[in-house]
DNA sequence: ATAAATTGATAAAACGTTTAACTTATCGGA
DNA sequence: TCCGATAAGTTAAACGTTTTATCAATTTAT
């Protein structure tokens, strides 16, 4: 409400001398009188500076775009909190805040372009990527931020171009749930995927078909299941799966929450686990370890990748050039669903 | 980047016709060719309109300020993210953002006082409430966010004058999970809450104990654990309170994590839910439903609680005064934890 | 034919800060 | 005594958009 013109006038000073000082507390262009008179003013008045006016002014918002092409509601998924927390405890350290603007548009690529359009004036964009976005909606997001001029990193978002600042979560040579499951001598293995159609779920179902067919293990797409990244879906897709495939001795879910359901579906069937089916998830997120048997998982390391994120953003943000890839590799978490077949 | 007097040179006009256009698309101010030329100019130019100058010039940001005082990493915990879900979904609708401006200062009011300061100029605020801050913290946060202004609402924090608007999350009278359990027979229940001092877990603390009273069955302030809203601290927690008091037949906990951390207690101890223990938990969150067996709740309808905070604002901001305040009472969602005993 | 209304535009001030350039006054040193 | 520093300010333009007031040209109504 109050502006620095009267700070300044009640102070008895120009608005340069207060807008001086209280950007530079200690600068010498201000009487230690003044200076008092200007603190006593700016209690008196609970002035706060306006970022608008300021951004304005020096170019410069400290503030991060975050771009979210979701269809569902944000912050109700756990994968996407998680990268946040990171993304946030980084920018926070630098002193950075977050613009969200949300959309109800009704499809991911507008959905970006509304955000993109209505933050346009921050320092810098994140793109998220969520399992309901395709490969050419992505590419169509990454054009539209190109066209802002302003540095964007994109997390975790496989087959970018290279050239792109991301950050990418790499499970495949690292630390793919099927191949672990392999060498604990599993050979009929189901995959229990995200959404039809989505990036992840596409590059995991290809990295699993992969890995099979590597092994001389012949890949059956009737397997595969897709739970929408829900625990009522997955059930009910893991429940059919099961039934149709009997042959099973172990499930790959692209999810903790998908693998929780499937773990109450071998209950639910009277399947003992892991005895009968090895279940393992991916996430280590705290459904994992809230089950029981608590469930064997890769921990994506997703709060160092929103990190990384961040980091690699302010550094494009104050002038390092040129793409940059980090990548991060998981671990496994090995808990109580996986069994060793002789 | 580029401006709207380059879209203005472009099109051979005046910014003022470019904006007048731009805001308002039927305008009759500006001839049908000339809207053609401007059209051309902002898809030549990538234009898009910076919001810190309109801002600055229409007083309106269409901006709202989250603040959360928490000490923890924002978005790590899923109370605070359904409300925000809610929050969002509200504000998305009627063409809000929402601006985060972290801190990390070390105290729970330094960190909303940051908040505030950083994010002035917003057209208002919501404050949310954390586990982790105590009543006197809450109050000085609310004289901070009056000095602004600004209208603003509080969520969910209990003992708030009435004349603050505010959306409160009532259990106590209508869904008190010790209630629940009394009214199925226990009469040896054991509390768990989330932080010492915090209002929430001080509140709950305060309706078991006067809810045990009225009903003739004498508190024992020893049967009462904090398990501050970890899994880790509360399976601790809740083991040593099991050990020492084996004669409680349930468990009313604060959150469904603790309930699902307790439930774990319970089977490494060989007590058998809900035959040899009842728990019940709060929030209806996913881990509750993924429980073996599912988990006994009581719904907080947090993302409503968010939904209505939101929507009080945006009144507030059209212009509505007065405060207002909305209740949202819970209702219980039974599962298979709770037994009745004869 | 003239007055009134409409159409299609523009100029300029305003929003609140920042900052480069400028102005005094005072003081120490040669 | 005068010069140069330094301290303590101020002025004014700029950032990008909005909006009120103004204007000229054309059309419509009487």
């Amino acid at each position: 409400m109050s502006s620095i013109r009267e700070i300044a006038a009640l102070a008895g000073l120009s608005p340069a001398s207060v807008s001086l000082y209280l950007n530079d507390k200690s600068t010498t262009r201000v009487g230690p009188a003044a200076k008092e008179r200007i603190d006593a003013a700016v209690k008196k008045l609970h002035y706060h500076k306006n970022i608008f006016a300021s951004t304005l002014s020096t170019q410069e918002s400290k503030l991060i775009g975050i771009i979210i092409p979701s269809l569902m509601p944000l912050f109700g998924n756990e994968y996407t909190n998680t990268l946040l927390t990171g993304v946030q405890s980084q920018l926070s350290e630098r002193g950075y805040g977050m613009l969200f603007f949300p959309s109800n548009a009704h499809t991911s690529v507008e959905i970006v372009e509304e955000q993109i359009h209505r933050s346009s004036g921050c320092d810098g964009y994140v793109l998220f990527s969520t399992g309901f976005c395709t490969q050419t909606q992505v590419e169509k997001n990454i054009l539209e931020l190109q066209k802002t001029d302003k540095p964007f990193v994109t997390l975790n978002i496989p087959e970018m171009d290279s050239a792109i600042r991301q950050v990418l979560i790499r499970d495949l040579e690292v630390c793919s749930g099927t191949r672990y499951l392999l060498e604990r001598g599993h050979k009929r293995i189901g995959l229990v995927l995200g959404r039809t159609g989505g990036v992840h779920a596409k590059k995991l179902y290809a990295d699993h078909r992969d890995i099979l067919e590597e092994s001389g293990i012949p890949f059956d797409p009737q397997t595969v299941v897709y739970g929408e990244y829900s625990a009522e879906q997955s059930y009910t897709m893991v429940k059919k799966l099961l039934k149709q495939h009997p042959e099973l001795t172990a499930l790959n879910c692209m999810s903790d929450i998908m693998a929780a359901s499937a773990l109450l579906v071998a209950q639910d069937l009277g399947l003992s686990v892991p005895e009968e089916l090895s279940i393992i998830g991916r996430n280590n997120s705290l459904h994992a370890r809230l089950a029981s048997p608590s469930i064997t998982t890769v921990d994506l390391h997703i709060e160092e990748a929103g990190k990384s994120a961040a980091h690699l953003l302010l550094e494009a943000i104050a002038g390092s050039t040129g793409g940059q890839k980090i990548i991060i590799s998981g671990t496994f978490i090995e808990r109580e669903t996986v069994r060793t077949l002789q």
